[in-house]
Parts: structure tokens; sequence; C-alpha cells
DNA sequence: CCCCAATAGTTAGTTGCCTAATCACCAAGA
DNA sequence: TCTTGGTGATTAGGCAACTAACTATTGGGG
């Protein structure tokens, strides 16, 4: 784990964003710079403590989302849904799905209705896997934001909607 | 690029939080829930990106910071320095310099005062992309907060960092 | 002074993600 | 009917990150 250094580990300071500007002679501002890089530094500490989370019940982020999906899905979903849902392409969920299967968390069966498909389904195994991990899964997010009072959560929400808002706008052109 | 989905692929529903929670009979808060897995989709969305960003210059995001991280320090730094302002272990950092010194970008040199050292250097051509890229980085970096003003800002960075903490206090136990 | 633990870097192997190419199958129009 | 384009899933190949194991070298303690 990088044995954890001093301060903060890739967050980059706002001395160094100033000193990147002041460089090339660019008018921005550094504060907007310090957002940016802030909000994908928590999201990929986030996305790792969960991954070590996961990494305890021999999941992985992915295929919890994958088996949590499909529980909400009655248990039973095709490939091309979970990776519209999950936001992935096709490919990932293929391994995936293997992985899971490989675990006996999930199974593949043809599909009945198009000769192409496949339905993924939700073995009894996966399910209790989802169950074993719930208690803790939950607890862990209600502890992640229990720094905030419930309006700050809002707000906080709403802030980051209307980032990602100019991400998409970033993302359209 | 998955064909953008209806709504916001990924991100779950506050209703698929009620429904998790209540079919293990836990008692959490479902926004608390929903906090934590858009702060996650949101980070996860700006790396992507800013890989696709990164990606028309011929680079990923790895590999820019590693450059930035170069430039900022004169140029000049070993492996395992830049591992640590980085954030990722040593081996990564091999593999990003790997790429790197393929494309000219950067250059290694054995370090005079340790024998075991490495000093990796940034070229000239190095230093001539990121001069490349700068303009349209800021630029987007810029955008991305426009929709905020600037106390907006302050409050975003505010509560970033107390989930940020609260994150921290996960990964301690 | 020499040995041995610590450190620098690389290599090997795994995972998750991607795109592009391929194969199978469906469905609609000439 | 036959062909052709679209769609479902997999495979192949690539990148970035990780851990673990290895090589080489350093430097301090017996």
């Amino acid at each position: 784990m990088t044995q954890r250094p001093e301060a903060d580990p890739a967050a980059p300071s706002l001395d160094q964003a100033r000193r990147q500007i002041a460089r090339y002679g660019l008018t921005a501002d550094p504060q907007a710079f310090l957002v940016a890089a802030r909000l994908m530094t928590a999201g990929a500490r986030l996305g790792q403590a969960g991954e070590v989370h996961f990494g305890r019940f021999g999941l992985s982020t992915g295929r919890y989302r994958l088996l949590a999906d499909l529980e909400d899905h009655g248990g039973e979903k095709s490939p091309s849904q979970l990776a519209a849902t999950l936001g992935v392409s096709r490919a990932t969920v293929t391994g995936l799905v293997d992985g899971l299967e490989r675990e006996g968390l999930v199974a593949r069966r043809p599909s009945t209705e198009d000769g192409r498909g496949n339905v993924v389904i939700l073995t009894a195994r996966g399910a209790d896997k989802l169950r074993e991990l719930a208690p803790e899964h939950f607890a862990r997010m209600q502890a992640l934001v229990g720094g905030l009072t419930v309006e700050e959560r809002s707000t906080f929400l709403d802030l980051l909607a209307r980032v990602v808002a100019g991400i998409d706008a970033l993302t359209e052109d």
C-alpha cells in the first residue's frame, strides 16, 4: 500500500498547479484545477478502498456490482443488459462473468428467445455471497458520509451533479 | 463508448439502494449510499474523460502525470521518487517509463550517486508534448467547474475533503 | 571487515477496463 | 428466397494498476 507517505500522495498541490499555469503563461484558475484534481483523486481512492473491501470477500468491485445488479433484476439478465446498466463494455461483462462462473456465483444459460443470446443467472451461492456482504457494505457506505450532516449531503449531491454535468459537456464535443 | 444510454449509466438509483437495504432488513440511510455511489461514479467518469483527452495526444493520464511531475521537479527524478509522488507502485512507474521512453519523451540514465538507481529525465520532446497539451488541459479543468460559483467551489472542496477523511478512517482499520 | 538487512529497479503474473475483429444468428427488403 | 445489415457474445491484444519475487547494490552492526 505504498506505506502511506507523509501528506497526501497523488493529490496535486495548489502550488504545483500555480507553477504549471505560470510556466505556460496561461490564464487559468488554480482553484478549478484543484477541484478537478481532488475529485479525481477522491474517486480513485474510494474505488481503491472498495477494491480492498470486496477483496476480503473474494470479489472485486466490478464483480460485486454485477452480482448486485443481477439480484436487483430478479437474478436473471443478459450480458448486454448488464453491460448497459453497469456502464461497461460487453467484453468486460464477458470477463466478469467468466470469473464469477468459475467461483460458482453465477451461471450461463442459452437464451430461449434469441439464439445468439445468453442469460446470466444468479446461483444460490451468489445470493449467499451478497447476503454475507451486505451488512458490512452498507455500514461502510454510511460511515463514509458520517462526517456530513443531512443538509451537507444534499448540497454535496447537488454540487457533484453539476460537476458531472460539466464532464458530460466536455465529453460531447 | 457504449452509445450513451438514456439516463445515467452506472449511477445506482435511490430506489435501487432502498430495495437492497429492504431486502436484507438493514437500517441504513439510502442517501448515504447514494453519496458514496455517485462520488465513485463521478471519479470514474472524470478519469475516463481524462483518458480520452490524453489519448488524443498519444498519452494516458498516468503518463501525463509522470511527465508533469518530472517537469515540476526540474526534469529529473528517480523512479522511486516518482512512485511516491504519483501514489503508484514502483512497478507501475517502470511500465509508464517504458512507454514514455519508447516514445522518446523521457530517457533513463544510471544514477551517479547510487549504483542501484536510475534517473528518469524529461527529453526535449517530452517538454514539447507538455507545452502542446497545457492550454487545452487547463481549459478543460476550468470548464469542468464552470457551473459552480467560487463559493460553491470552496464548499465542494470542503465537503469533498471531509468525505475523503471518511475514506481514510475506513482504510485504517 | 564482512555479512545481512534494507532499498532500487525490474520481471512475472493477475485483474479490470478498453477497442477491434470475429462468429453466430436474426430480421427486413429486393 | 436470398442477401445484407445489425446485434449478441466471445476472443485477441493493449494499457494501467497491483502484489510477489528476484537481482543488484548499499550501508550499518557485530
